[in-house]
DNA sequence: TTAGCATATGAATCTCCTC
DNA sequence: TGAGGAGATTCATATGCTA
């Protein structure tokens, strides 16, 4: 049995999902209603033909009938119709997130800006296992965009910023965030197996923004619920979700995952951190970042080799190529060799391992 | 004096910053000459009264009364025209790549899908040193978006994806660059001491950029110039600039800094290629030197097929003839078949792939 | 039991040349 | 201009099988 909420302009159901479309859905429900919005609209990818991994196996793309629009004209109609009816349901201190890829998140960044709500920040979702470019013909798309807007630039949004700067291991939360696709046990299945939803939106992703931008008890819903990560998260972590979604299939996954979601005890909600890896820096930074020069000698350790610096990070000795490790493992005769210790640079007069501006640039990359 | 390149519909200046307005600038350079956009075009869209008109006068603001879609209306209409100018300027096979923040990002993302451009990657430049959010009011706003787009979505723009990846110590590059911001040294500063120009990028951005999508010789305009970081990295890697600056305070800052600026070494300019960039060889080419006998046997690299050559070049296996990557297809029930790296034949008791037989004839090809 | 190897897969606008 | 053929191309995880 659904809990209502009295308000002002009527009766808001909570914890339910509601069937039907969203448009409609919203504004059936009363005005000036609910704490944060989030929404994950269809992308409009646009993909055409099929695409293939080079062991040949088939990428399972995203083709469903939900994503495909006939131009950005209808697409633009749709973003415009479904944020005035998010918009008409907001609280005036409330806010809205929106994620996207570039594929669609520049129309509805405009469309967000053109109905009135004032952006605070972009965030960027760095994907620390995307799925590569297999034909590398283009950069591996390893990030979504999210928008995080408020009802007006006046508006005194909710934000809890001491809780993400503890979860940040203490230093202030940044508009990046580095977060794992959802896979594994998280990933949702049917009943043959498959993956429940294309889709699907790592919790961790949902936990930040709820953490960030909602207090407990607050009212949050998602016009485009799929399979239901923006309110198990919400229960989890004692708000109130409202999810909208068309496709019974979808509403059925969710119904079942969310009943076996309980909330968190208040100590749980403790994060745990955990000590950060060395971070790997390429050599090809230090030339970008004109510590060592394009063209620059290189000496091996042990005075024998010399190689000269390309602009694209790779070195060149006689008529070896490669990388710092390539080229002196191919000098050396041997089956591998580092780089970073194997290979100096002339400072000051005296030849010193390159491993030092390495150590250079991880401590600018440190945290404070 | 001012390199020119004869092009067919008239004179291109090479290596030169141009004064004025950039529509006009662009609209008085021949069309389909360009071979990389690089724009930083100005976003102070929400400071009030400093919005800029593209004859750069200021729109009023209305302190109390100010009109956000007016002022989004103007700025979409100085996008939609500089867009247009820099459209008619691209070859065909050209690229643009634009940079923002979410202040105007969306605007001209949106703007360039409309115009016809085929965005390719949006590129988000993670800043490892941005300023703090003092107030504690947003997260840190720690990126920088960029658009990379060719001028159709069936254009064989330039990506150097193997440059690239040496770059990333042979990962696949991904579309999130760490990169700090521009200060120290490289950060340049007027006669006051002050900094010269408030946004100047960083060169190791440039640099990125011209390394992934540009190649030596290439043409490369900014119409949005300021110090000219675009015109500095470009002339230290073999790349025409054209830079067109409004402001003489910046334009003066520019020449001088170009004015220091040398150019690699030509040989330190050659970037990794990739396999797509050899000399095609013929299978039965192999045949025809007796580099493999007729009637020799290979197998499959896993070991589960093997087939015959025929003195045609052309494989034969049970019921199935062709060429070497038909016939691997069809073994295989894949869709496609690299032939030269799925067969393998008998050299001094070991199976090794032909591919080493190609990679002999390619080096008897190469210049000494 | 476990280490190691093979396989599976994720919001993807993913080729180019010749006839 | 379209069809067909050559042949280039992947990173991080999770899971399952084998030795």
């Amino acid at each position: 049995m659904a809990i209502r909420q009295k308000n002002d302009t009527g009766d808001l159901p909570l914890d339910v999902i509601l069937d039907g479309d969203c448009v409609a859905r919203m504004n059936a429900l009363p005005e000036n209603s609910v704490d944060l919005i989030f929404a994950d609209p269809p992308y409009n990818l646009q993909l055409k033909g099929e695409l293939h991994r080079p062991d040949n196996s088939k990428v399972d793309a995203v083709d469903d009938h939900w994503d495909r629009f006939n131009s950005f004209n209808s697409y633009d109609k749709f973003s415009r119709e479904w944020l005035a009816a998010a918009r008409r349901l907001l609280k005036p201190n409330g806010a809205i997130w929106v994620i996207g890829s570039y594929h669609n998140i520049f129309r509805v960044g405009s469309a967000l800006q053109d109905a009135g709500f004032w952006i605070l920040n972009d965030v960027v979702w760095r994907k620390s296992n995307p799925m590569p470019n297999f034909r590398g013909k283009r950069l591996t798309n390893a990030h979504e965009t999210m928008i995080w807007a408020a009802k007006s630039d006046t508006a005194k949004y909710t934000f809890n910023y001491e809780a993400l700067k503890a979860l940040n291991e203490g230093v202030q939360m940044r508009s990046d965030w580095v977060l794992p696709i959802c896979n594994g046990n998280e990933r949702l299945k049917d009943d043959n197996g498959d993956k429940a939803h294309p889709t699907q939106k790592p919790e961790s992703l949902l936990h930040r923004v709820l953490i960030g931008s909602t207090k407990p008890g607050d009212v949050v819903l998602d016009p485009f619920f799929g399979t239901g990560t923006t309110g198990a998260v919400a229960k989890r972590l004692g708000r109130h979700y409202i999810g909208i979604e068309r496709e019974a299939a979808y509403r059925k996954v969710a119904e079942k995952r969310l009943a076996a979601i309980k909330r968190y005890d208040r100590d749980a909600l403790e994060v745990s951190t955990s000590k950060r890896a060395e971070p790997r820096v390429a050599f090809g930074t230090l030339v970008e970042r004109g510590l060592l020069r394009v063209g620059a000698e290189l000496r091996s350790l042990n005075g024998r080799h010399k190689a000269k610096v390309r602009a694209d990070g790779t070195l060149v000795a006689f008529d070896t190529k490669g990388s710092i490790h390539q080229v002196g493992a191919a000098l050396e005769g041997a089956p591998s060799c580092n780089g970073w210790t194997y290979w100096t640079f002339k400072r000051s007069g005296d030849w010193v391992p390159i491993d030092l501006l390495r150590q250079q640039i991880r401590a600018e990359m440190a945290p404070a």
